[in-house]
DNA sequence: GTCCAGGCTT
DNA sequence: AAGCCTGGAC
């Protein structure tokens, strides 16, 4: 733990120093935020969830990772039954080292950023070498960053909430809770902000108790300090909340104007035996849902993200084009294939093949519209009938190049690999 | 329907 | 700095 000296020098501006000349008293302010949010914990905070290792003396760094991983960027009523899922199929580290990497895909399937489910592998067979070597989990911050997928905040949570030793957490909860109650008003994606942000939240997390601290912020930030309509009323940080004081609880935390999303249109191709049993490629490890199943896509357009600054004119022109065409001042991309995708498409040139859209109704062929980070995502399902020896060849030509591949109906692809929400809305 | 949150890796 | 996914708020 840096001593309060040495946090001065962590903040590369005067940002402690103009915190603590804000208040007249700043040393009582600071000083009695932990005790005032440890009491509203224990009067009003959640014990019960099934992570929560704060009521042993003999905590589960196993337990806390796991979760702490799941609730990357994911709320806790989203994780809960997903966390129940692993902890029966891997009560331990080693269970979930053990596994094969499509037992892990499947049970994740469905929450998102899969690139968490990559690095929580690696990171269990990371830690088996760890226990095999030294006999225990990591026991420093610095040996949990050293696993996959744990960064500074998530390494912070286990210290303090997986081994009951001193933890610091800044995560976008604490982000929002610091942000209003010191009236931050820089940029929380630059890392200058991030660096206040950090000290400061070193300043006020306790020494003693710095599991329950971190348990505290982030039920504030999820219960009280909302992002929208804050219920400032029960707040214990009410009297000296900076962002509360000036009625601009919602003006933080301050971020940078997002940019406008480019869209992609793709056919998601059906391509299917005379059983009804449908070809499913593995994606690449990088890119979007990587290591997971999916259709074949097939790339059809990339249009760039409308610009905030459009013409009357152009307005109009979009108005009336109700079909998704390219308008005037958007830009058509290059087109984005995986290897087995390039596969198929020669093939289906090759063989003058050409899937059709299926839609049970005349009206019912609107494609599937799947919002990214990035993009939008028009998903257009095409279906098409192999015949046997077609199924051998394409299947051979996949094999060739090392694709995984596999032949399975809808209702077995669902049951048995891990599909991605948008492949699950398209077989619905 | 649209907008937005969210931690880590590369 | 960009990429990654889904669900909840509105």
């Amino acid at each position: 733990m840096p001593q309060i000296d040495d946090m001065t020098q962590l903040t590369p501006t005067a940002n402690l120093t103009t915190i603590e000349n804000t208040f007249t008293q700043y040393s009582t302010s600071l000083d009695s935020f932990a005790p005032r949010l440890l009491d509203w914990f224990a009067e009003n905070g959640r014990h019960d969830l099934p992570w929560q290792q704060h009521q042993t003396d003999a905590p589960n760094p196993y337990i806390v990772w796991l979760s702490e991983v799941m609730l990357q960027q994911t709320q806790v009523t989203t994780v809960l039954p997903y966390f129940a899922r692993f902890m029966a199929s891997f009560p331990t580290v080693q269970d979930l080292a053990a596994a094969k990497w499509d037992k892990v895909a499947e049970h994740w399937a469905g929450l998102g950023y899969y690139a968490r489910a990559r690095n929580l592998h690696k990171g269990a067979k990371q830690l088996v070498e760890v226990i095999d070597e030294t006999g225990d989990f990591p026991q420093t911050l610095a040996g949990w960053e050293a696993i996959s997928g744990v960064g500074p905040s998530t390494a912070g949570a286990i210290m303090a909430m997986g081994l009951h030793r001193y933890g610091v957490i800044c995560d976008g909860n604490v982000k929002r809770v610091l942000t209003r109650w010191a009236a931050i008003d820089g940029d929380i994606t630059k890392s200058a902000t991030t660096k206040e942000l950090w000290a400061l939240a070193e300043r006020l997390t306790p020494i003693e108790n710095s599991g329950l601290f971190a348990q505290a912020m982030m039920d504030m930030g999820a219960t009280l300090c909302t992002r929208s309509k804050p219920a400032c009323l029960l707040c214990p940080l009410q009297e000296d909340c900076l962002a509360h004081e000036q009625g601009r609880e919602t003006d933080y935390p301050v971020k940078a104007k997002k940019q406008p999303k480019p869209s992609k249109f793709s056919n998601a191709l059906l391509i299917e035996d005379i059983d009804g049993k449908i070809l499913w490629l593995q994606r690449p490890d990088n890119g979007i849902w990587g290591g997971l199943w999916s259709l074949p896509l097939q790339f059809v357009e990339k249009i760039a993200g409308k610009m905030n600054t459009k013409t009357a004119a152009e307005k109009t022109t979009e108005i009336d084009d109700t079909s998704l065409k390219v308008t005037s001042n958007e830009k058509v991309y290059e087109a984005e294939f995986t290897t087995a995708e390039q596969i198929i498409n020669e093939w289906l040139d090759k063989h003058k093949l050409t899937a059709k859209a299926v839609s049970k109704t005349l009206l019912d062929d609107a494609p599937i519209k799947h919002s990214l980070t990035h993009f939008h995502w028009y998903l257009t399902p095409q279906s098409l009938i192999l015949n046997a020896e077609q199924i051998t060849e394409i299947t051979e030509a996949l094999e060739a190049a090392q694709i995984n591949i596999n032949w399975l109906n809808a209702v077995d692809a669902q049951a048995t690999l891990g599909l991605p929400r948008a492949m699950v809305k398209i077989l619905e």
